[in-house]
DNA sequence: AACCCGGGGAG
DNA sequence: CTCCCAGGGTT
């Protein structure tokens, strides 16, 4: 705690205790390094200062919002979560552990975070970096990508949390994770616990934590149709399941007879954290505005152009994919 | 308990 | 290339 109020990170959630706030900016921050959500953060409780902004918005703003955060699950369920509030909380955040847990997307290390941050409750947040520097100073070899892992640390995490300020008892691992006892290279010499790290005492503070799951990406292919008519083009929205939920893309399918339309395919590679994604995409130039029409409208497709497709948002390479179509054009 | 879900930066 | 990030939901 000495080390946490010498050297905490200046963080612009650091100032407040508003559990809005920090419930935005714990779901931002879930599997995202703080200087890439950091301005997703602002730019969203700028624009959704409060729980009913946020429930009243529309679901298409919340995900513009959101654009390139990936894992755009969460934002579907923060929208809910907010409306989740007004209708079973009377539009006031839950104000304890048992309660915010309730929240769709609330698991049970944000709940902690911010019911120790904002309502003093003496729970340890048990994130990425607990596991690492407990581990560390336990010099505990207890796999942490078992199921068990997270309660097991949870006690763990019991022996060593003190009574007062139990939010800054966590916020202060994760900055000793994040600042000092980093996955490769941990800083040891600054370290303000390294007399208490077993670990550190052993010499192989390298290898902690001990993790046992190993995620390949699988290949995926994707067959896009930018069906264009002068500065328009169709899109569509995706669903809620597999990759880019409720994100926008382009058609998948067109009617054989659009075929001789095709006038060129650019293949696209990008990887995923979970896939490896090569994306073709067959340039479909109609000189038609009745068959453009009705092909969208049969199919329920939205007819937009480059300024108006800004108002939604993309996967990360369809986005760059329109970009690069615009600036040749 | 196993598996799925993005995007980005560090090494 | 691999690993990991202020994890949670679904099956």
């Amino acid at each position: 705690m000495k080390w946490y109020d010498l050297n905490a990170r200046e963080l612009p959630w650091r100032s407040t205790k508003n559990p809005y706030h920090i419930w935005i900016c714990e779901i931002v921050l879930q599997q995202t390094r703080v200087e890439q959500g950091k301005n997703h953060y602002l730019n969203f409780i700028e624009r959704f200062p409060e729980v009913k902004s946020l429930a009243y918005a529309h679901t298409d703003e919340v995900l513009l919002y959101w654009k390139g955060l990936g894992y755009y699950s969460r934002a579907i369920n923060l929208h809910t979560a907010a409306q989740q509030i007004m209708t079973d909380f009377n539009g006031i955040f839950p104000n304890h552990f048992e309660e915010i847990l309730k929240l769709k997307g609330v698991g049970k290390y944000t709940a902690a975070a911010v019911a120790s941050i904002c309502f003093d409750e003496k729970i340890p947040a048990i994130d990425g970096n607990f596991y690492r520097v407990l581990s560390r100073i336990f010099a505990d070899d207890f796999d942490i990508s078992s199921s068990k892992a997270y309660q097991y640390f949870y006690n763990l995490a019991l022996l060593i949390m003190p009574d007062e300020r139990p939010g800054d008892f966590n916020q202060a691992i994760m900055d000793i994770g994040s600042e000092v006892c980093k996955p490769k290279n941990p800083n040891c010499e600054v370290c303000p616990v390294r007399d208490n790290c077993l670990a550190f005492g052993i010499g192989n503070v390298q290898d902690f934590p001990l993790k046992s799951k190993k995620v390949k990406a699988q290949d995926l292919k994707l067959h896009y149709y930018h069906i264009r008519y002068r500065e328009e083009f169709l899109i569509k929205q995706r669903d809620d399941s597999f990759i880019w939920k409720k994100l926008y893309d382009f058609p998948e399918k067109i009617p054989s007879h659009f075929e001789k339309w095709i006038t060129h395919e650019k293949t696209i590679h990008h990887k995923l954290t979970h896939k490896n994604l090569e994306i073709v995409i067959s340039e479909v130039v109609l000189d038609n505005k009745k068959e453009f029409q009705k092909f969208s409208e049969e199919n329920h497709f939205i007819i937009t152009n480059y300024e108006e497709s800004h108002l939604k948002s993309f996967p990360k390479p369809l986005e760059n994919f329109l970009k690069k179509e615009f600036e040749e054009s």
